[in-house]
DNA sequence: CGCAATATTGATTCCGTTCAAGGGTGGTGG
DNA sequence: CCACCACCCTTGAACGGAATCAATATTGCG
């Protein structure tokens, strides 16, 4: 519990589901919800627990991952400012299927379910909108799991690579704005630590992407997009 | 255009989510939509197409899929009676992101995409279904996404035999009431055909499973249970 | 009946995992 | 302040699962 930030700035964030909450549901969030800071690595939330209510992410970064059966860790999304998450939770009263954890320092909002529901059975716009964002992560999984079946570890990893810039973006140098470590970037291209990390030095030594600590920098973003196969 | 089936019938079916509708929703939705029927092999829509308007199925069963750069279906899902499709394109108002075919004749309604966003906007009971219904199919594809990157083909092959039987059930003999090419059942898998061939005949040997022609009967699920490490 | 699609089996290759060992880095506490 | 420890990164070697290529066999449809 700490000092709250303003919802309504909240829902100005880019792509943003709360877009569309009128001004009296904004205040009635506002009333209802609670907010929490979370340190690097700290679970919001874990597999198999259960949420009553969904999480906003006012700043940081989150991570979340399905944990297979000897312990792997699958990355399935990442979270950032203006995203929510439990949703799904919250709309099917099940367990979390996933685990958020903390990837950097973050502020997190959490609004009780009921707050969430009544909004969706009462603000079509909102339903409409929640739904169009729930539909654009079923494409999004639907499609990577098209490309872990059929694509080779090299041509994923150049996938993921252009995914975090499109994500996250590029500072003034031009290094990705997340430093993810080598078993986190295994663990979301499916494969083992060691691939990730002979591909990369391929990388730099072909001059795709450059290297400093836990930086990446994408060189030669043509090449990577050719590489993965994507043409979206 | 042929014989109109009866919408009221269709609601009762299992697990729709057309069961939230009201009587008067139903009488428009039925006033609305058109109605057609489809043979093995058809293309219901295809990906990338623009589509208007939401497919419920009545009867048959279709493959859900996406194409990938080398021209190799990935099967994602299955549609059969009850079921609704195409919701993500019309929701959103983007291009179909997978194809639909089918592998047995269909009967299949086609409603206007005004027609279902009115009742998502008004009916917030159906809103909040439909937003579960997508939610868990989100689920279901994070956890293949996992299996995929996780789990051997051998794994994959016995899990993927245990969801036909739950999704499609058997008959009086024994065998699942759905046959699948082994390029089809590769392609869900994620694999190549002759591994699905060769896992299937090891199957056999091992007596886990009877196959007679096309048809596959599922003889030891305890094993096949344990063999897919899902604990679902 | 004949052709095309589907299924099967074998041989070979190779991508990626696993196992192993060593080097680097950052954070913490004495 | 720096020494130590835990964690992360890197590289090498060997193995193995699965893909690919190739050559039939079988099925089922027109």
């Amino acid at each position: 519990m700490t000092n709250s930030p303003n919802c309504k700035e909240c829902s100005r964030k880019s792509d943003s589901v709360f877009s569309t909450v009128t001004l009296e549901e904004n205040t009635f969030i506002e009333s209802e919800k609670t907010c929490e800071n979370y340190k690097r690595g700290d679970v919001i939330y874990r597999e198999g627990s259960r949420i009553n209510g969904v999480f906003c992410i006012c700043s940081g970064v989150l991570k979340i991952y399905k944990t297979g059966s000897d312990g792997k860790e699958q990355i399935v999304a990442f979270a950032k400012e203006g995203n929510i998450m439990g949703y799904r939770s919250v709309l099917s009263h099940e367990p979390a299927c996933t685990t958020a954890q903390a990837i950097e320092d973050a502020l997190i909002c959490y609004i009780p379910a009921a707050v969430i529901i009544n909004i969706v059975k009462t603000n079509g716009e909102f339903a409409l909108s929640l739904m169009q964002l729930i539909c654009k992560e079923l494409n999004q999984a639907n499609s990577y799991i098209k490309d872990i079946a059929q694509k080779t570890v090299r041509e994923r990893l150049a996938e993921v690579l252009l995914m975090l810039e499109t994500n996250f973006g590029i500072n003034e140098e031009g290094y990705l704005n997340i430093t993810l470590t080598r078993e986190e970037l295994a663990n979301i291209v499916g494969t083992a630590t060691e691939s990730v990390i002979r591909l990369l030095s391929e990388f730099k030594s072909e001059e795709i992407i450059v290297i400093s600590r836990k930086y990446i920098k994408l060189n030669n973003r043509a090449f990577l997009k050719k590489l993965s196969k994507s043409f979206s």
